[in-house]
DNA sequence: AAAAAATCGTGATTTTTTTCTCAATAAGCG
DNA sequence: CGCTTATTGAGAAAAAAATCACGATTTTTT
């Protein structure tokens, strides 16, 4: 969730962070073929203002039309090439338990513009076996594979108590980027892009609203 | 991602987001037997300042030690106390899929207090086979489950056309809390918690960010 | 052709979040 | 015991994000 910044000062982060959501939303409207949508139908989804979606969608310099709104296509396009979806980035994943393999099994992730290219268990078990359409290979292999492809992220399903050193040993060998599904906070270089897939925050946070709307419904 | 706090006001929403992460750093630091924690080492795994952990932190109300800093045990027991983690919620899921599968079986859900009571699916082949030690039920049992056990939480790992149909079933049978796996924005009565956990956006920031870096390179 | 309606874009303002500064406190030590 | 040090806690200041207010633009209506 945090330090994927850490580079990047002095952009809006808030800003960006709602964007993936109206590419979204916007490929939802797409399907139904509607042709243009307002900043109040989108803000209709968030706890924001109006305004503010118009300020979001500037950062990306598509300009709407008075009266109309935003072309769908037109805005979703220029999303995309604001986010770099569809640049293609390949990612390697460690552990083919079940998150892993689930993730492998995704289609979903290609619509984002994401290849796995290898998948990696150091289960001697499972090595060589297959899940969906790769076989797991062991971890010595990954700098071979990092030598014939351009690796841009890691993927990591592996137990919370392996994640920091399978953490370490793909950001030693040069991967840029890493996406985190261990409940744990990594610790990486300056240089390295993290981002946390934390279900056990959410889980936390879902406890803590009903808890207190529970409350509520006690209190005066 | 977003719609948790309609109905919340005027709490501190940035402070409130990071706590589940202290708890987690904190459960590691108690693994390894330490006993305090400064707010510094906790500011190094985020991108805010150390004084921003201590109002987060005051939040739960705990106080620190001077030159010692927080107790690791004590504060992990103040952010459980916070958040209403260990409280016991009670949740149904829906789509007994490839990530619905991987969520049932995964243990880490019951450390945040979330029980899944029962496993619903549409696909007829599914209906009465086991997952994990429960047998799949089919969607017109809800009734059923809902009036035996007080459900707090529908957790949706169906696919996004049938999600907000879904979404509808449950919140009209008066679950009041939505944990959304599909990739699309629902639309929910004011009075439901919602959280999108949403892998697409995750994926679209990251390729963001991988852009940004590969372009600074090439710069000046 | 002018008036009305819808909606964008943006500067000004307000609110929220973060950082800065520093006094207060507890611990360790000579 | 008094001095030094690390760290908290809290108010002031700064920065960031969100909202407000309104002029500009395009379409529709009369
Ligand atoms: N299952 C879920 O729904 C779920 C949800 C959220 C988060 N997570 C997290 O995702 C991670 C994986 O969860 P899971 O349920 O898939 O667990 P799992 O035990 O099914 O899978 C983990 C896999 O990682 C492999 N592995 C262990 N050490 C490794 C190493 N050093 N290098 C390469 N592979 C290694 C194991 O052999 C195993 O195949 C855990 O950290 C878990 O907390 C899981
Ligand atoms: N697989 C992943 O790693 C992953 C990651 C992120 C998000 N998601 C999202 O999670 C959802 C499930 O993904 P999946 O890969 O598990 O798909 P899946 O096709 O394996 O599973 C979906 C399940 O939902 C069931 N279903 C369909 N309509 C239903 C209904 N009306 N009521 C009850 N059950 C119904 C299907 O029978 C199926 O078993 C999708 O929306 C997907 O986009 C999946």
């Amino acid at each position: 969730m945090y330090a994927e910044n850490k580079l990047f000062k002095n952009l809006p982060e808030q800003y960006l962070k709602r964007i993936p959501f109206y590419h979204q939303i916007l490929s939802e409207l797409a399907l139904k073929n509607e042709a243009y949508v307002s900043s109040r139908y989108l803000a209709g989804f968030f706890n924001v203002d109006e305004t503010q979606i118009r300020k979001d969608i500037s950062l990306t310099g598509y300009k709407g039309k008075p009266k109309y709104g935003y072309s769908v296509q037109g805005l979703k396009e220029a999303i995309e090439a604001y986010l770099g979806i569809n640049y293609h980035n390949t990612a390697v994943l460690f552990g083919a338990g079940k998150l892993g393999t689930a993730l492998i099994e995704y289609e979903g992730l290609a619509d984002y513009g994401l290849e796995i290219i290898a998948v990696f268990d150091n289960n001697p078990v499972k090595i060589g076996s297959p899940v969906g359409h790769f076989n797991i290979l062991s971890p010595s292999a990954l700098p071979r594979v990092i030598r014939s492809f351009d690796i841009g992220i890691a993927i990591l399903t592996v137990p919370k108590t392996a994640a920091q050193e399978v953490c370490d040993q793909v950001t030693a060998m040069g991967i840029k980027a890493i996406w985190n599904f261990a409940p744990l906070q990594l610790s990486v270089g300056m240089d390295v892009i993290l981002r946390n897939e934390n279900l056990a925050a959410g889980a936390a946070l879902l406890s803590y609203y009903l808890k207190k709307s529970n409350h509520r419904q006690e209190g005066p």
